[in-house]
DNA sequence: TGACTTTGGTTTGGTGTCAAACTATATAGT
DNA sequence: ACTATATAGTTTGACACCAAACCAAAGTCA
């Protein structure tokens, strides 16, 4: 029967970890969140707020690392809540600007407070300064990863 | 505008990190997988080959911590590959055998195979020491996780 | 100017995942 | 024995994601 070495092995286990952490923790916020939010819309509105400037689809696909095709997807959802406004872009025939609404302003708010106990529940698996710890090296492997797709 | 404390802040971080791996690092195995095969698939394989036993479904869906209904569709598209057989379980009548076909236990050895290279490159982003070092706190984390949830 | 290439966005089809509803079989309790 | 509950597996309906095909608008370049 077939193996792998030890450092591969590592590895496989190291990914597998990933895997499992990211399904409970969607899972764990998305409970949480209102307005029937997932975590992929969230995440948008999230980011519109947090960083200025203007968003297109095609260039928030790129800030999350995702296909256009899902971005499409999940703006057209945000469009469907009244969250967000897609314009045509005056400039570029093709692009549009991705705005959010005085609702979907307020959607994120309570988004936000009812995440943050969630949160902070995991401190008692994971000390800050563990927490902390891991970052720097997930970031080296991310950074690597996507680089080399 | 609201906003979450540093350790929250750091926590959100490293959720994210940990999805933005998760997604890169399943599409860069799946790319090297033969026969069609996903990583879910390959899982299961891999994980009757490893393990000796008998295991049903319900048994299997525990293992990777998955919904029973997940796990029917997984194998049955492992059937349709002809990798596995379901077998009625002449003592329960509810419940099913999984059984490797030795198609299925050559497909796994193949996709093993091909998988190690993938493996080996990572290499470059973090050495063994570093990733031997991330798996504790992950699996701490997972643990926590799973029995929070 | 006209043809070729790139870029922005959508659509389609396939996979994984969940929650919830459903059937059938086992098990427990009285 | 009968009823109630638990368990095994499937199905359905959402959502996220990808790859690939597609259209339209820009941009390039000869």
């Amino acid at each position: 029967m077939k193996s792998l070495t030890p450092p591969q092995q590592a590895l496989f286990t190291l990914f597998n970890e990933i895997g499992i952490i990211s399904q409970l923790s969607n899972a764990r916020f998305e409970r949480t969140l209102p307005h029937g939010l997932t975590i992929a819309q969230f995440s948008v509105l999230n980011h519109l707020v947090r960083l200025e400037g203007d968003w297109s689809p095609a260039r928030l696909a790129a800030a999350f690392q995702v296909t256009k095709g899902t971005m499409t997807s999940t703006l057209q959802r945000l469009v469907a809540k009244d969250f967000i406004t897609l314009e045509p872009n005056p400039v570029d025939g093709r692009a549009k600007h991705v705005r959010l609404t005085a609702a979907g302003q307020l959607a994120r708010e309570e988004a936000l407070s009812a995440t943050a106990p969630a949160l902070g529940d995991i401190s008692a698996a994971l000390s800050d300064a563990e927490i902390e710890a891991l970052i720097p090296d997930l970031q080296k492997l991310r950074v690597w990863l996507d680089k080399h797709r």
